[in-house]
DNA sequence: CAATTTTGTATGTTGATTGAACTTATTCCG
DNA sequence: CGGAATAAGTTCAATCAACATACAAAATTG
């Protein structure tokens, strides 16, 4: 038998492939360097000629991708160079987001920036899922009409959820916090109408929360980190060497139902002693004695303003039950890491707003037993998005994807600027 | 902010890069194929031209990678077309091991066979690294010695280790059933000066099995799985879309150190509870009662055959002891599947000995903790290298490098074919 | 034995990068 | 103040790899 790796998709390099290519590279030079560049400095800092980074510059021009500004002052001898931008008005990606007591919305530009954002409280649990996906493509809706007032070419919509998307389809497989299971959510959204061709997809919350973080600089820069997204139940977000990972099906990242005891109490997974049941936002609640009944959960619970508030006020089973979730956490976190070796953890979601309290446990659980800790400290830093990192992440990744190859056709919805 | 993935390497294409590409794409066709494939099916397949694949071939055929064989009786109308192989003398690697009670070696070609193997047991435990690694470069040499009578040009050399490989310049920094830390292994060999001009690279040993897995088939031609590599530690290769995972700094995949039973009995490492405590292959013997002292391991306790035979004999607390550990390796692997969403885990080294006993509470628990299970079920296979994983492995990751950058100078050890 | 079918090669075209002029715009320096 | 120096950006022929088409080669089919 031959050495060879499983079945690699065989795609051929046209010569075409080779134009792509470069014009990704040259519109990433454009996009990672925060003053303008140059066409010269676009051809120092790649390798390619003046003349081919200027061909590639012209194409990016066309596309308005890039926009010329005013020669920047000159340092030095010589013909100043022309200034080279993202083009703020270039492309744009809207961000969806249905969460078990929010729904929310934004739009990015090209450059980062957020340009609209809306959120509507109110809990999604036991609503029917029509109803909820209908006020979502409400907000949806809205951000495109803001868009296209502002003249921003829309590339798409990423729409985020707290459960199972499987990778192909974005089948919505199981949202036990919303309890939903099995739902087709971007047929739903599409039936509405209003967003017709607009090319949607959907993904995981966590997933999406940890690309908000790369994209606002959250990491701290690093290129392989994992996002901690607490809420009601525990996510994670893997990116790894910039990209997210997903795992075959689409399932990664769902550090929830890891065991920390084995023969724990019994989760709603129907496993025993998940993560979820140690440090999600109920079991902190159950163990410092805040919930009405135990185990179940009301609306009009505390919420996470009035635990931030409580624990300040230096509430001893609360801080208890604290110190006892972020150890839990940690002892997943150093599995996680023992595992993938990332170098960066970011809390995010509830843990970022308790993180006075959880990041000593969990900083403490990662030096006790992640093996390569004394080569290569961990890193723990606290989202500062709050909600907002699925929004940002899911807008994001849509302008990332025209980052990427921009030679594609991403399909923007071209819009008539209208007199507002 | 820019919205924007972390710097990548920004290496642009030129027109050779093309050329590159797809000599690879031809040549992993060739590698592909069971049978000869000629040079219309390789356009057939990969969307190249006729003339196109024909220009690739002949480049091929010039590097000595591929070579022709015979038509194939035709089946049909038409000229037969002229089969093209791997040239079984095209290209070789060479796979090395240092290990807790053995040294091994072995060369592979390029399609895979094993041209040479050799292993000397002996526990290595306490032996100064000096003397193991000239003992290591004697068999390296003799594997040389083989491949260079044969006409073989060798493209390099792969060290397995059982421990932390750090990752740019491939330090041991901690193999801590050996008592090694902080070596330079490949500096060592080098010295010896026999393996003079032959590229040396390490890994560790559990990444290689995995490696060794995939290229014989072992995973079941699954592109995304992690092997088990169950020896007197725990440790695990991860492999994600064909490409074996080694994160951040290379240490990916200690499984080992999961924590099952945080507040469990301490381990080597200085955290508590770790998978190598419950499942490793000192805690099965101490659990059946069989270690002479409690604690301590000495030669000459039960080997893996005897191991084997008191099991098949019904020994009732071995019996006991292997469901026990295997429940805790499954409770593992359960973690690391909810959190990379692999669909098949490869049971290897002592646990492919200990398979009859050690796959049900694996399964079991697989089946009870994995989120997703019921949706896409996780394959359990058992591997059939015994202890060649990790030197086929290294051995089949040069061959493999070859495959996959035809064009790159793999420079080659170019040999005189000496008379015997 | 001629028609058909498929393989493999030869030849001119297309598209992208290169390298070497060349133009343009600015600073440096006598 | 003005020429030399310097750097940015453009133009154009050369090169290289893939493509399209035509053609030669070697088999089967009827």
């Amino acid at each position: 038998m031959a050495v060879s790796s499983p079945v690699t998709t065989a795609v051929p390099a046209r010569q075409r492939s080779l134009r792509d290519h470069n014009l990704g590279i040259a519109l990433r030079q454009v996009a990672h360097s925060p003053e303008p560049v140059s066409r010269a400095d676009i051809a120092a800092a790649t390798g390619l000629t003046r003349s081919t980074a200027s061909t590639l510059v012209d194409a990016l021009l066309a596309r308005r991708l890039v926009r010329e500004v005013e020669p920047v002052a000159a340092s030095g001898a010589g013909r100043p160079a022309t200034g080279l931008v993202l083009d703020a008005d270039g492309a744009a990606g809207i961000g969806l987001e249905v969460n078990v007591d929010y729904l929310a919305a934004c739009v990015v530009d090209l450059t980062g920036a957020v340009r609209h954002r809306s959120v509507v409280l109110g809990d999604q649990r036991g609503r029917p899922p029509e109803a909820v996906l209908a006020e979502l493509a409400d907000l949806a809706a809205a951000a495109l009409g803001t868009a296209q007032r502002r003249g921003l070419p829309v590339g798409g919509a990423t729409i985020a959820v707290p459960g199972l998307v499987e990778a192909p389809d974005g089948l919505l497989r199981l949202a036990p916090n919303l309890g939903w299971h099995d739902l087709d959510v971007l047929a739903v959204v599409r039936a509405d109408g209003r967003l017709a061709g607009l090319p949607l997809s959907i993904d995981n919350e966590a997933n999406l929360a940890a690309l908000g973080e790369m994209y606002s600089g959250g990491a701290g820069g690093a290129d392989s980190f994992v996002a901690l997204s607490g809420e009601i139940g525990v996510g994670a977000g893997i990116v790894l060497d910039g990209r997210l990972f997903r795992g075959t099906h689409g399932w990664g990242g769902e550090i929830g139902h890891l065991a920390i005891r084995p023969d724990g109490p019994p989760c709603s997974c129907g496993a025993r002693g998940c993560l979820e049941q140690m440090a999600g936002q109920e079991a902190i609640l159950r163990a410092a004695g805040l919930t009405n009944r135990a185990g179940t959960t009301m609306a009009g619970q505390p919420g996470v303003d009035r635990l931030v508030e409580l624990a300040e006020s230096g509430r001893p089973d609360l801080l208890a039950a604290l110190d006892e979730a972020g150890s839990a956490l940690g002892v997943a976190v150093a599995g996680v890491i023992n595992l993938i070796d990332v170098g960066t953890v970011v809390l995010g979601g509830l843990y970022a707003a308790l993180a006075p309290w959880i990041a000593p446990p969990v900083e403490r659980e990662i030096a006790g037993r992640v093996l390569a800790h004394r080569w290569a400290p961990v890193t723990v830093t606290v989202s500062g998005l709050g909600g907002d990192a699925a929004i940002r992440g899911g807008a994001g990744a849509v302008v990332q994807r025209v980052l990427d190859e921009p030679a594609t056709r991403w399909s923007p919805l071209r819009t008539s600027r209208t007199l507002a």
